[in-house]
DNA sequence: ACGCCCGCCTGTAAGC
DNA sequence: TGCTTACAGGCGGGCG
């Protein structure tokens, strides 16, 4: 812990999401709901009731588990969708068996007719849970989730595509990363880190791009959420991201300007800066980003 | 169409 | 030392 310095906080974001998706695979596919508990009703807000949300769960069989953007899908053996997003502070996590303590402000457990739980733990409660009725004919797999722009990792795309799309917006490059029905799964610390790999300033117009700046974002995008998959995600000084086991991961080590202002960049030594866009924290090197 | 606010929350730390 | 205030931010909504 740095002195006098207010420490970031590690939100979950794409990378984060993927890593949890990826243990899920493992621990609930197969797995049959025998009950659920509702602890705290604005974990289901879009629910009418929690009693509701617990009818479209109990008695169903998990049988994949998918990603969009930050969220995490839970497909279920009748159609359905149980679809989870972490917020700021959002944490799943697998108990063996429902004797373990529960961590403090545990609001949703899933238990299984094989044994153990699924814990979901978010002490702002940003976060949420809902079930997705199996789609009509022709709907997309989950209605609520429409409004998703294209996902960095699972929907490649060409440079000149990507130059397109960006082309067609006048907005800040940070804005825009950020910017779910652009993209999903960026966010605050993400963008950062894009925007530092790609030698890019977060206020640049969108649309102002050359063709070289535009394969240097697109490629800078994929590899640095990529190699963030690799790493486990990020856990900063607090912490708050831990994996589906309680694991915090390696990523943090190598961000080159999230949560660094007053330190050195990593490529050219001057001091990191910590400017305020959009009411957020946005760090970067005024050296190497133009 | 875009930037920028607010409100929702709690834990942490800075300020007095 | 202890209380109060500010800050962190994903997302939806409102406003200019």
């Amino acid at each position: 812990m740095r002195w006098g310095m207010r420490e970031a906080e590690g939100m979950p974001e794409l990378p984060e999401v993927e890593t949890i998706r990826r243990d899920l695979q493992g621990e609930v596919v197969g797995r049959k709901i025998k009950a659920v508990e509702v602890r705290n009703g604005r974990t289901v807000r879009r629910h009418p009731s929690a009693k509701h949300f617990r009818a479209r769960l109990e008695g169903r069989t998990v049988t994949s588990i998918g990603r969009s953007g930050k969220y995490l899908l839970l497909g279920l053996d009748d159609g359905g969708t149980l679809v989870v997003h972490l917020g700021m502070s959002g944490q799943l996590q697998r108990a063996k068996s429902a004797k373990e303590p529960k961590a403090p402000h545990t609001h949703a457990v899933i238990s299984f007719t094989q044994g153990g739980q699924l814990r979901f733990v978010d002490p702002r409660t940003f976060g949420e849970l809902f079930v997705s009725a199996a789609p009509a004919e022709g709907e997309p797999a989950v209605p609520e989730l429409a409004h998703l722009g294209f996902d960095p990792l699972e929907d490649v795309m060409s440079w000149e595509k990507f130059w397109v799309l960006l082309a067609s917006h006048k907005a800040g490059l940070k804005a825009l990363l950020m910017d779910q029905e652009f993209v999903a799964g960026i966010g605050n610390m993400y963008a950062d880190e894009i925007l530092f790999a790609a030698g890019l300033r977060y206020d640049r117009l969108s649309s102002s791009l050359s063709s070289q700046e535009v394969r240097r974002l697109y490629r800078a995008m994929v590899e640095t959420l990529a190699e963030a998959v690799k790493r486990r995600g990020s856990s900063l000084a607090d912490e708050q991201y831990r994996d589906l086991f309680g694991e915090v991961g390696d990523y943090q080590g190598q961000h080159q300007a999230y949560d660094r202002e007053g330190q050195a960049c990593r490529r050219c030594r001057s001091t990191i800066v910590r400017v305020k866009s959009g009411g957020r924290s946005t760090y970067l090197c005024e050296h190497c980003q133009v």
